[in-house]
DNA sequence: CATGAATGAGGATTCATTCAT
DNA sequence: GATGAATGAATCCTCATTCAT
């Protein structure tokens, strides 16, 4: 009970940032402000995470695994490297759009803020099988040479992108989606 | 000193700020290290920016023109709607790699800054004949029917991953800039 | 230190206050002093009061309740008007005499800051009863049908005046205080 | 001619710093405000005050010399010390209402600014003859004796008074007016 | 004399972090 | 572990004053 309680705060934090950094950006964000959000102390935040540098890292961390997961979960199922393509691409941009705050802080610190080489390498983890699954179609010439590195931050951006513009434009998600794969998949095969 | 270098001062604040802003990222470099390096009175800054919100947006803006005015630059020269995205392409990628601060501070202040809706117009406008060009191709057929915004950020995106791309691997700048744009160009065409 | 003297805290900073501001002006007393003279550091003043103007209006607030509270002490036990006019303006003048730095303080921010309208309004409730006990003797024809809010400044600024030559010349302190007060009531009465 | 622009330039900064001191206080009045309004450049100013304390005391004592020769003017040709008091009082509120600004900032620089003692010296000039008619009246019993500074800054005070009272309720101007001598009439005679 | 850009000390306020309870 | 008052370094910005033109 004491544990689960322990467990409640630190998601409840970890869950304040989140929310206030999609509002104020994480640089502009008092410690104080996440920890009133979650509902705790000033001073308990910092029983969980050693520093605010500490939590945005977790922050970000955790938010890559969980997105990793979900894009994971029912990838083996999926048979040509083509419907695997679609599964991927579908999944992140669903969860994009479903979780915009998650995806804004996600691509925020991404990209404006140094994060730790650990969290960096731990977040990639999940992401291995997919790169995998890109050699292997290489190999098979099922999709053009190029570096899988390339591949897959290509795939980052034009979610990014894509999740930005339905976004602004509920009604218009499927049709979005499909462009941006279609695109995608145009640009990788021949 | 009344009538001074006041366009210098104007220009090195500027300047010190895109150097610094990439080196520290904008939300934690102090105004006043800005200052020191354009060798100026901390007081001057203010002078020439009302408050640091002034001073990036002005960042950002002048970034934006200068690129938009190097893109432009010897596009009407360029007969079909390929060999101008290719120029667009080049032109982009190559002042990327020629300018890793102003590359690195656009896209830093573009994802993580709330920018006046005033400077937020003002950057667009170098754009538009761009976007002008991709509507006269799309109504020829030349290229897919897509909305031309998503285009322009697709296009925007892919560059900024490839030169990230080229910046860590020089070498196969060229390589890296060829790769981007047949995706990109197999992408949008049928 | 959680729990700690913070009573004690607020107290020290609001006397701080009143003991800078008394002799250099609330204007040009820079909030350090005020935390350095009150022994506690820079941030601290700032968990009690939100800014420098709400120090201001808090210690123009305490000043004037401690003085209402004190004048209306024992008000209620004088039988005639002329008694109980007495009263206040003696009390009134021995305080300000025995205060000079709350008094000071009181009337330069009484004359040449723009309080809020709350603490203002708040300041006067001290002193309904003394202008309860005018208007009762307006209507008994005791002393001139005059606005109770005239008379209510006029004794404040009588005082003022009386306070401050007797600081001068504190051996006529009595002989003051007697002219001040023949002076208001034959200027009051018929 | 270029005497003439001399002056005009002294006259147009006292001018202007009455004006914006008594719109938000000599102490938080940017002296580039008061060049500003005046219609000259930042230094100027400088050019005809040595230092901001200066022009504030510069102001109080331009005021001060205003209102005494306003004063005295027409002074010695009333008779009964009556009349001479009532035109003393009757000339000192109505430039007080005319003079709004003028006015506050005499008060406001008065009781919050710690002048210079020689323009505090030089300020009291224009009220001798005052002074010396109270003494006179004094010896002749007419009035009650007491000290003659004591008298003045009772008349100073109440003035004050009356003038913020009917600056709020311009109708009533000679009502109050009227008021205001009569209480210091029955309060200083017997 | 007039100008106004340049200066930099000073000042209010914020906020990550600590630590006694 | 939880708390939240205390801290003080750090930061943005202001403004009186100077001085080269």
């Amino acid at each position: 009970m004491a544990r689960a309680k322990v467990e409640n705060k630190y998601k409840a934090i970890l869950d304040a940032a989140i929310s206030v950094f999609a509002a104020h950006g994480f640089w502009d964000t008092p410690t104080s402000l996440i920890s009133k959000t979650a509902g705790v102390a000033d001073g308990t935040l910092f029983n969980y995470f050693k520093t605010k540098d500490d939590l945005i890292n977790e922050v970000y961390l955790e938010i890559k695994k969980e997105l990793g997961e979900r894009t994971l979960d029912g990838l083996a199922a999926k048979d040509s490297i083509r419907e695997k393509m679609r599964h991927v691409w579908n999944t992140y941009v669903d969860w994009g759009v479903e979780n915009p705050d998650k995806f804004t802080v996600m691509h925020q610190i991404g990209s404006s803020y140094t994060l730790d080489e650990k969290v960096k390498a731990a977040a990639e983890t999940g992401y291995l099988e997919i790169q995998r699954i890109a050699s292997e179609s290489i190999a098979k010439g099922e999709i053009r040479d190029y570096p899988t590195d390339y591949l897959g931050a290509m795939i980052d951006m034009q979610a990014v992108m894509t999740v930005q513009f339905i976004r602004q434009n509920r009604a218009q998600a499927t049709k979005y989606r499909d462009i941006g794969f279609e695109i995608l998949w145009n640009g990788v095969t021949r």
